[in-house]
Parts: structure tokens; sequence; C-alpha cells
RNA sequence: GCGCGGUUAGCUCAGAUGGUUAGAGCGCAGCAUUGACAUUGCUGAGGUCACAGGUUCGAUUCCUGUAUCGCGCACCA
């Protein structure tokens, strides 16, 4: 085993280095343009009608830097990508970043409400609106080069942003095709506000947080003949009714009289008495205070019996009535007057503190105040005609709802969730939707593209003529634009050469947790507008947490940046940690002794390097392989067919695990051990079948692994003695 | 309240459409080695597969129930 060392790369004597691989490395993966299908096309790595393997990259928010979840997704997304690439198929991933309109102006509201003491009423729409694009475009910046150095296989070339021209004009296209078909509207209605966003936000963004509250129970007045029990009653000087339930033979006698309270704190109170199958009879007194402003279920109870709706608490959060004791207080400062007041008048017959859940906005974490105002929404139960449908039991022509298209797509398993538990909780969520509320009254976003001219309205892709023309002030949920994503990024309205290869996208790859808000969005914006599915499957990763099962976090100082780990321990260790062990849909804990472990795994694959070109000669090229040797070769090659079974059925963490095995224990501690006598063999035939099979072997082995471990498979493979090599990345995908 | 998921080695987790001795990584114990190896290799200890019923020739795996942890949705007067 003195072969000449002078023949092995210099770098390969000493341990692997990843810092010094990577960015070379990638370097060249972006300078061969093969991130970009069509050069794989024009340089043969691809047949020119092969089948297209489409996945569009669920853009990260440009609040900010990227955390291990978005190491996940990439990671695995890549590991799909490059799989995909080396079997041969049209591969595309597209990358693109996602304004996310609340996330983002509210993060930038924040830094400026710290830095400079101002609001954004302060600074004015301009002004707010140049400092979040300047945020947004730093913060791309970012990510681009975090995903880079992830190893993220996507094509540049084909980047989008949600809320650049060409996804502009899709947005105002479908929001157009909307409004035309009756299913956009708007309307005067109970909306979830976050005053202190002072915005709407949809019942997706907000956030049940358990607290202590007081609930007290109490009569309007002495001689009012039935108690309510409430945890607001502030609220209460905006009652019209009590409710109960129609069973209940307590109240029997009361139900269809009407009561005036002449003086509730200072304001007057005309009540009826209703039946209402909503109301529980065995909860608090079984009577239910009605205040149709204020709480979306009594808001419907109005709508049932035809109540008013006076609003006693405003944008602010501030009372709107009563003398001024009330008026322009506080509601919790308000809710103190009343309950004094309420002693005071030894109106209260019983106080208990319970439990109870508070929505708070996710952005902001203000809490949430329902109010009455003039919205957009989309209306999800709304008949209307599908013009043209591949959708499964929905054909072309036919009349059917939003709801409906999300139904269907998911149930015939026309689209298929993985893991299919998921389905069930994707069902649940549909059961439960209500209107789609769109509008936001914040200033980052895509402007609705509704003008107002006096009582007219127009609404369309660009704006009308005439300076009288007012465009709304709102703009649009993010999730509006990205739930077009699968198509407005391949350039749809225009019916481009990229929208008819590469859509219906395959896979969808994102964290369960934005099943709701953005795939079932995704399915009901793409069965719409093109009456099909968006993607064929949905991959769901868990959530990445730390040792101890905790959420990531900066405020918990456990949070993991993916450069840190890239440069403590190289990308592919933290790729193939982020893998093996975990499950779709499970969170998974991320631990830095188990990404070590894998650093270690990428230099033991160094070393095995090491050991066969060391023992390599150029004549064992065509040397012919010994029965035994054959039989070697053989067993691995039924490993590799598992392991290809392992990664189309999504099974990430069987085929990374079995390679790992493979590499470390059958490998480098079996073959190589056993080849030791072999390679000192006198005769040639025994001698250079065995340095034909260890090459071999190890060519296939970085083959293969080479998804999961990008870098150092690349590196090994550079300086393999095979005849007209391209990248690895390129590569055909051993089958045998 | 409705629904979903988990409970497997000290820790973190895989896995089996029901069938010999149930796996990995880390950790632990013992031995070996300076080599292709920032060491690594070999050997080993360690499990009533949460609990109770049921189906079955056979259940950790399937079914029912219980406990417990986590999550989602709804309610939240």
């Amino acid at each position: 085993m003195e072969n000449t060392p002078s023949s092995i790369p210099e770098k390969l004597l000493k341990p692997y280095n990843p810092t010094e691989e990577e960015s070379v490395i990638y370097k060249k993966w972006e300078e061969s343009g093969y991130f970009t299908p069509e050069n794989m096309i024009k340089d043969g790595l691809t047949k020119p009608d092969a089948e297209p393997f489409t996945i569009v990259l669920p853009p990260p928010n440009v609040t900010g830097v990227l955390h291990m979840g978005h190491a996940m997704m990439i990671t695995v997304e890549d590991i799909l990508i490059r799989y995909k690439r080396m079997r041969g198929f049209r591969t595309l991933w597209l990358p693109g970043t996602d304004h996310a309109a609340i996330a983002t102006q509210s993060k930038v509201e924040k830094e400026i409400q710290k830095k400079e003491g101002k609001s954004r009423f302060d600074l004015g729409r301009d002004e707010l609106l140049s400092r979040v694009n300047a945020f947004a475009q730093d913060s791309h910046d970012t990510i681009v080069n975090q995903m880079k150095v992830m190893g993220a296989s996507c094509d540049w070339t084909r980047e989008a942003f949600t809320l650049d021209e060409v996804r502009t004009k899709a947005v105002r296209t479908v929001f157009k095709k909307m409004y035309d078909d009756g299913l956009i509207y708007r309307g005067h209605k109970i909306v979830n506000w976050d005053p202190k966003g002072q915005t709407t936000i949809s019942d997706d963004e907000i956030v049940y947080e358990p607290r202590k509250a007081t609930m007290y129970t109490f009569k309007y007045s002495k001689d009012f003949p039935i108690a309510i029990s409430t945890t607001r009653p502030e609220t209460k000087v905006g009652d019209v009714a009590v409710a109960v339930h129609p069973d209940d033979a307590r109240y029997a006698e009361f139900v269809g009289k009407t009561y005036t309270v002449e003086d509730f704190c200072g304001v007057p109170l005309t009540i009826k008495v209703i039946a209402d199958q909503a109301v529980e009879k065995d909860f608090g007194t079984g009577a239910l205070g009605v205040t149709p402003a204020h709480s979306i279920t009594d808001w419907e109870i109005a709508d049932r019996h035809d109540l008013p709706r006076p609003q006693v608490i405003n944008e602010y959060a501030k009372m709107t009535v009563g003398d001024d004791r009330l008026l322009g207080k506080k509601v919790l400062d308000a809710r103190e007057t009343i309950v004094t007041w309420l002693k005071e008048q030894g109106l209260v017959e019983n106080e208990e503190v319970l439990e109870q859940n508070v929505g708070t906005a996710e952005r902001t974490g203000g809490i949430i105040e329902p109010l009455p105002k003039l919205q957009w929404f989309i209306d999800v139960n709304k008949q209307f005609t599908l013009q043209h449908s591949d959708i499964n039991t929905i054909p072309s022509g036919s009349q059917t709802t939003l709801k409906e298209i999300m139904r269907a797509t998911v149930g015939t398993g026309q689209i298929d969730i993985i893991p299919d538990y998921f389905t069930k909780t994707y069902f649940h969520w549909i059961d439960n939707l209500r209107d789609w509320c769109i509008s936001r009254q914040i200033w980052y976003g895509h402007r609705i593209p509704v003008w107002y001219k006096g009582d007219e309205i127009y609404t369309g892709i660009e704006a009308p003529d005439g300076d009288e023309w007012k465009q709304d002030e709102d703009t649009l949920d993010t999730w509006f634009s990205s739930g077009m994503w699968t198509f407005s990024t391949l350039g749809w309205p225009e019916q481009t050469e990229d929208f008819k290869i590469y859509h219906p996208t395959s896979v969808l790859e994102t964290g369960y947790d934005i099943l709701f808000p953005w795939v079932a969005r995704m399915i009901l914006m793409t069965g719409y507008n093109l009456g099909t599915i968006p993607f064929k499957q949905v991959y769901l990763h868990g959530l990445v947490r730390d040792p101890q099962g905790r959420k990531m976090s900066k405020s918990l100082g456990n949070a993991m940046d993916p450069l840190d780990i890239a440069a403590k321990y190289g990308t592919d260790a933290g790729r193939i940690a982020l893998v093996v062990g975990t499950t779709p849909g499970t969170d998974s804990k991320i631990s830095e002794d188990k990404i070590k472990g894998y650093k270690l795994f990428a230099n033991k694959l160094w070393n095995v390097s090491r050991f066969v070109l060391t023992n390599y000669s150029p004549e064992a090229a065509a040397a012919s392989y010994t029965a035994s040797d054959e039989g070697v070769l053989n067993a691995w090659h039924t490993e590799i067919a598992a392991i290809t079974s392992a990664i189309d059925t999504f099974k990430l963490h069987v085929a990374a695990e079995s390679i790992y095995h493979f590499i470390w224990d059958t490998f480098a501690n079996g073959i190589l051990e056993d080849s030791k006598p072999l390679l000192a063999n006198e005769d040639a035939a025994i001698k250079l079948s065995r340095q034909k099979l260890l090459l071999t072997l190890l060519s296939e082995s970085v083959t293969v692994l080479h998804p999961f471990m990008p870098f150092v498979t690349e590196a090994i493979w550079d300086v393999l003695p095979i005849d007209n090599k391209n990248l690895l990345m390129v590569q055909a995908w051993p089958t045998n």
C-alpha cells in the first residue's frame, strides 16, 4: 500500500474541511447553469421530453433571517430536487420571497417606534413604505445568501417576489375575476379588529391565550327578570336582547317580551328576550346578554332575530357611549367603572374567576376586539360556474363553491397529503370556514384594485381614467397573493411556456402549521382560477425544536442560525441531521451533538475516499470482477433499490439512515477491512477487481448520498479518477 | 366539547401490511488499535414496546377502553 501519494490530491490527505470546499462548490454549481432545467436539456443531461418535476419554494417572509424551520424546508426540498434531477426529470425548483404584509410592516413599525418613538401615522404612507421596502430588500439579500450557503439548488433566474410587477398583475386579475363572479364582496360585518395594529385580521391570524377572567352575574336593573353572566361588563351597554335556550322552562314566560332599562350606568337600554339555539342552558344562568356589535356569536343571533346592532366600542378599544363615566374610556377602565356601578346598585349576584381564551393578534399581540366594519370578503359558500375544470368530481361548466373545490381536490385523492392524517384536520378546518376577510388597514402590500368615484365603483388591472377616481386605501391579506404562488411564479396570467410546462407543480413541501392559511388557500385559488390543482402532493414537515422540545426563539436564546451551523460543522452535517430520525408531520429535536455526529460522518467518507484512491491504479478500470466482488456489488445495488424506493415514498429518514449505515458499517468497517489482504494479493486479477469494486462503491455511494450531503460528495466526486465526468449534481442516479 | 398525534433502551427517536434473538444515534462498561480515521474498531450491559380488555394458533403491531403528554378547531355569556 505504498502507493504514490503524489497522485492523491493534497486536500484529501487532511481531514475534511467543509468551509474550504462549500462556497467554491456552490459557485461551480451556479456557474454551470444547471439549476435551470433548460440548460440541462441544452447540454443533453435531461431529455427534451422528460417529465417535469416542479417545486415552488414556500417563500420565506422578508422579516429577517432564516431559522432552523427554514433549514428543514430547504433541506427536504433540495433533497427531492437533486434526486429528481439525477433521475432525469425536467426539474425546476423556483425560489422567491413573501412580502408578508402585516408581519413585515409591524416588524418595521416596532423598530421605528423603539428607535424614533414614531408611529406609522407620524411618518405617513409614503415614508413608511420606503422604510419597509428598504428593510425588505435587506432581508431578501440575507435570505438568498443563507439559502446558497445551505446548498439550495434552485433556479435563481426565475426568482419571484409576492409583491413584484408580475405577481401584482396576477393579484389584480384574480381580484377582478372574483369580484365579477360575485365571490368577492364588500360588506358591513363583524370582523376581528386588532386595536394595536389598527387593522382587521382573519380568523387564522388569531392566537388564543388562556387568561384568568372574572365572570360577573348580574341583572341590568332591579326590576329586570333575568340575570346574565359576562366577563366583559363594559360591552353590556351595547346589549339589545337576552337570549335563552328555546327549551328552557325557567325563562319561557319572558320570551317575546321587551324591557326598558332606563339607566344602565348612564346608558338607556331596550332589551328583548328571545329564544335561540346557540344558548347553552347549563352555562352561567342560561341567559345570554346579546351584544351584536361586539361578539361574533351575538352578531349571528342578531341576524336570526333581526336585532339592532349599536356599536359602543371604537377602533381604539375605547367606549363611544355614555356620560363622562364611560365615554372615551378604554375598555378595561370602563369594565371597572361598570362593575363598581353594578355593585353600588346591588345588582351583582355572583362573581367567579375562570380561565378563558383571549384572542390576540399573532403579529402585534393586541387583544382582538370584534367590531362591525365595512370590509372586503371572499364568499366561500357562494355558487358560481367553473368554466373549465380538471377537478375530479366537478365537471367543466358546473356550479360549485370554493369550499367544494377545497373538498373535492383532496377528498378524491387528486391531492395527496403526507402524512395522510392531516387530511382529516384539513376537512375539519373547511367545515368551520367562514367568509374570508381579505382587506387590511395597513400600507405594505397589494393595494386593493378598486377605485371609487361618488357612488361608482371600478375594479380592474389598471386605474380608471380620470383624477376623480380614488383607490381603496386598504391592502390585501398577504395570503391572497401567496395563494396564487404556484401559478403567479410561472408568469400567469400570461400563458407562458413555463406555466404550460411546470403547472400543476409536483410537490408542495412546507410546515404543517401553514396547512390552513396557505396550502388550503392555494387549493382554493388554483381551483377557482385554473380549474385544476396547484400540486399533486403535499409533504408536511414537523417543527424543529431545541433539545428540550421547546420552540426555538430569539427570546429564549435557543435559536440556531443555519449559518453558524454551517461554519461550525459544515452544511452537509446540518442538513442530514435535520432529516435522520424525523418523520413528516412530527416535530423533531435538534442538538449540536447530533449535528456533530454527521460532521464525523462526512470526515469518515473523506477518509474512505483517501483509502480507495491511495490503493487504486488506472489499470483497474478495465478489470473484470471476480465472482465474490460481483456479489458484493449486487448486494449494494439491492440496497440502492431500497433507498430509491424510500425516497420515492418520502421516507427520507429511512433513505438517509440506510446510506449512512452502508457507508460507515458495511463499506468502511466491512468491505474496506476485507479489502486489505485482497489488495496485497499476488494475483493481479483479484487485486484489480477489488480496486475497481472499491472505486465503484465509492462513486455510487457519493452519488446516492449527494442529495442529502451535496458538498462533501461533490468534493470527493471531483477527485475520483473517472473519465469525462461532469458535476456530481448532474450525474445519473444509479439504477440497476 | 369535537378532532388529530405521541407514549418503544439512561437520553433523542426509528420500525414492523401480526410470525424466531425489537433497531439506530448519543450515553455507559470492557477490550483492542495509531491505522484510510480531528481517532477508530470489536464486544457488552440496558426494553413487560404506557395500562386493561378483545380478536387470533400467535399482539409491541389490529380493535375497544383507560391514563398521560402534545397539538388543532370550536366554545369562551
